[in-house]
DNA sequence: CATGAATGAGGTTTCATTCAT
DNA sequence: AATGAATGAAACCTCATTCAT
């Protein structure tokens, strides 16, 4: 009914999806408006009625990935095995990194622009938030897999935390110099090895019921 | 007949050292060679007598980083277990990374420069080398250890080797976040319990006694 | 829907004008692209929408100047003898240089940047494309008298349009020099008494009479 | 006697001598000072022992050339035909410029920075003078054989010398443009036909004794 | 005398942003 | 709403000139 049978939002999806192949491809810096618009289909200026300047576009970026990803998480935390389903989260999280090829140089670029002071708070502030909330729902999922009698007692959950999810940011940057690399595979297969240790053993186990 | 007493191999020094603070806080598109040439206290030209431009510059940094990062090798891997050997190697790193602020960001330009197209090529390949070194030094030390009983057999040595060293770069993506962070002291928590998995328990010792 | 309405053609007429008159004044590299915008009416940058470097600016300069002087061509040759007709291309030649100031420092400026090793290939060959262009046209008219039993047989036509299409160069070189001095009116003078000797003469008439 | 062996005319010929091949390959703006120092095996700061600055160099370069054609003149004008000695004379330069390779490129370059505005009074004043005194020295030789009968009355004396002058700086622009050309070869042939047109015929000899 | 390291003004080119249509 | 021509602030890099040794 709308006279012009433009839909903005579709519109402003078109452009996110042109400005993340481009921004993946050149860099933040070394993109241009002029490319973005190009790959977008539309003219320079339209850029600027959707998103009021390049570092805002940018951003959008940023947290429509930041938004994805977070959704990714809640899983079936209850149902299986605690340490399981820590592995299962990171290995899902993997899954989509390797089928999404544009992800690798984009969260490269993501923390770069991120590095630099004038945007540090902007971005830093925003991805934080999301390393925070999965380092607490690995947290909240060893803990309760401890309360299952699960997971070993005496574990240090925080660092612990950090550092298996440390293990994807640390994968992508191998997959950037070594294209035939896959996330996943290399998770799929370190994993078992390296949870094994937060397993209870037989020794450990609760007094039990 | 006697031209100016000039150290270049120390004004080299300067001026890279002063690169290192300008490309950490500005990142390398924004940092410019006028600043790079005031923090290091000369003229724009001189930097040009030095480096012969702003790109040669970076990478020259990076291979004095690589370089760097490369000497830290050659541990005690022989006379301690092995996978406190491996530990220790990734501890050393870590501290390193803690006691040099400039290494996060720089981290992360290096990271970004290397995956836009223009650079990938020269960037990519002596990263690649820097993490092949690491990862075959991790291969080597964990298989020594199974020669000597110290580390499970059947374990699969390339992917956990990655995985072990992803964890750094992982956490220097936390660390940058989260200045509060310490990336040794995470990892000093959380290592015990990641690599308990490693050793070869009670169950699977050699036939020995 | 309708873009600012602009003549692309005309504007690009505005800065070759603006660009030959800054060239002639300046030279090729005293010359800069801010002046030729200013001189232009327009800013810096939008001299770059029409032309993509300096160098293409100077080099479509030239190009227009080649046309223009090529264009000259195609005269009465068949009407009037040959020997008057070439001295006519001639004097029209010079007419143009005396009535066109800028086209003497101008020509000097083609020479010189066409003689530079980085640009010589792409100058000297449309140059040369022009020389050898004006130099068949007089060698043509001649041969043409020659049938006509308007010019002397047994004469070096090669060599003589050489000459004589160097004497207009040659009198540019003096005419910036000496600006009171007419490259028309000084081959108005001296050119039937260096081209008497051309005409046919009693004694070589054709059997005719 | 003089503590140091060091002559310094010899080494402004050598510095003279180096500047000649790198302004003929490079051009004025082109070259640098430091180019210019290698071809001569003297440091930078050394040009400015002999020379005050870039343009100094280039002028002084320019009086060097200046001079030597110049004494090319007075050649052996009472002995032959008035005619013949100016074809002589055009002959003689015309073979030096075949000679010496770098003498099509510098001249051009002499032409182009005379045409700037900065330097035009500088430089055009010197060559205006050369072209002067050639000029002269051709009208005088074709007055002396007007005097002996040699050359036709009612000649423009003038413009035939400025004429007959240009023709060498007009192959010059052609032989830059192909090099195989001949500047001297090309003159040979053409100038006989060119010139008969000169000599007192049989019909207008002087009453004569 | 000679050197060559250092300087910094100045040049070309890029590109985010504006705005008339 | 959309366009894309125009702008002009920067950025990289060059090089004539200076001057401490």
């Amino acid at each position: 009914m709308s006279p012009k049978r433009i839909d903005r939002t579709e519109r402003r999806r078109v452009i996110l999806r042109a400005a993340t192949e481009v921004f993946a491809a050149r860099g933040y810096r070394a993109a241009t408006m002029e490319e973005i618009a190009a790959a977008a289909g539309v003219a320079k200026g339209t850029l600027y009625l959707y998103f009021p300047s390049k570092e805002a576009l940018f951003f959008a970026l940023f947290e429509r990935f930041a938004d994805d990803a977070m959704a990714e998480g809640g899983a079936d935390s209850e149902t299986t095995n605690a340490v399981d389903a820590v592995a299962a989260l990171l290995l899902q999280i993997a899954a989509r990194i390797d089928a999404d090829t544009v992800l690798v140089p984009l969260t490269l670029e993501f923390w770069s622009v991120a590095g630099v002071a004038e945007t540090r708070d902007r971005f830093g502030a925003r991805y934080g938030q999301m390393l925070d909330m999965f380092r607490g729902q690995i947290t909240a999922m060893l803990r309760a897999g401890q309360r299952r009698g699960e997971v070993k007692e005496k574990l240090p959950l925080q660092p612990l935390a950090s550092t298996l999810l440390g293990v994807i940011d640390g994968l992508i940057v191998q997959r950037w110099v070594d294209t035939e690399l896959s996330v996943a595979d290399t998770l799929r297969e370190a994993l078992p090895a390296l949870m094994a240790g937060m397993r209870s053993g037989p020794g450990d186990a609760r007094p039990a019921a």
